[in-house]
DNA sequence: GCACATCAATGCATAGTGTGCAATATTTGC
DNA sequence: GCAAATATTGCACACTATGCATTGATGTGC
């Protein structure tokens, strides 16, 4: 039952998607304090409370869904012995291999943080799944003890992966596959800054 | 004009505090969600309305206002020329000693995030300010075109001191002139664990 | 100390967010 | 096709947050 398969499944995606590009095509237009849940929804084409089933706020309909490790992936890093980041950043090649990616998206999300940095922390709170995931993958390496280092590890590594995000939406020549290499040279460059400690 | 003085100072500040409290106590006793901003008010003794005049949002009542650097940091941080994150740390240490640290409102607030952990992202939200802050001193060695590079600093070393804080809320025996001192030791595990790249 | 400017506290009205519930429509498995 | 499962919607409601006008307390200049 892991594969998405029926009819109702693949609209359950597309209203979802609907209703972030709804939600960003406004938020540009008018700012997003001035956009309300109902304009999104009428935009989308559904009823306000049907929204709420959708995206448990307005936030998290800007931001969407975000991507999740998959079994498979998991799976790999629990029996690979490679040094923990090596193994954490091929662990989310693997995960932006999987997921679809839309730069169209991506470009108008950017847009949008351009013209309203009050939405930043939005922006990087969507990553915190991410995180959350990343935290507990180094758990399984470094032990239950040093759980906050691997949690302010995994921060790091959101945190330089989003801003690669942006960086690959702006940039039409740069492939998708290049984004956890050019986050690992961000992470090069902090390894560098905190040389002096 | 840089001291507060008057009595409607002292006032504000005492009231901004005992927000906190009730903020901190309700949740703690009735869980975060099952707390509204009419129960806060009405334990703290002013009105719903002057509630939102003293802080913005539920949020910022509970996390209480953050630590800010003052002009005389920065002007002795622009001055320096000591290695980057050295003087990052010590205009910390003189922010820390500046601000009066209440070990008993940490404590509040380390044991609600321990019952409810989707409040963690409030906490460390909280520390935006100060990351921004951070960040901001750090551009002013890197240049502008680092900018991003200091802020994944910036995040990494907001993040460290936050664990600190909670550290030092549960250890009575751990002066306050020591968090630095132990977020340094955070970073520096963080700096080994990105050796690897 | 008095008069006046300034700012704080409050009530009231209102827009918007988000949830529970029940009714209705649609999809799916058989 | 039929029945079970699930999605959509309307409605009511509690809560958050803001604007505005009023009243009262505080600070300042004289």
């Amino acid at each position: 039952m892991a594969l998405k398969s029926t009819l109702r499944d693949r609209r359950r995606l597309q209203t979802l998607r609907e209703i972030q590009r709804a939600a960003l095509s406004l938020a540009l237009r008018h700012g997003y304090d001035a956009v309300t849940t109902e304009m999104i929804a009428a935009q989308a084409g559904i009823s306000q409370r049907t929204f709420f089933n959708y995206y448990l706020n307005k936030d998290a309909a800007i931001v969407g869904e975000a991507p999740c490790f998959d079994e498979e992936t998991v799976a790999w890093f629990r029996a690979s012995s490679g040094p923990l980041l090596a193994d954490l950043l091929q662990a989310l090649r693997q995960l932006l291999a999987g997921s679809e990616l839309d730069r169209g998206t991506s470009q108008l999300i950017d847009r949008l943080l351009d013209t309203a940095p009050d939405l930043l922390p939005i922006f990087y709170g969507s990553l915190r799944r991410l995180r959350d995931q990343i935290a507990a993958l180094a758990v399984t390496r470094l032990g239950e003890d040093a759980r906050r280092d691997a949690e302010l590890l995994a921060e790091a590594i959101a945190h330089a992966l989003g801003d690669t995000f942006r960086i690959w939406a702006n940039d039409d020549t740069m492939p998708a596959d290049r984004i956890v290499d050019v986050a690992r040279a961000k992470l090069q460059v902090l390894h560098g800054l905190l040389a002096q400690v």
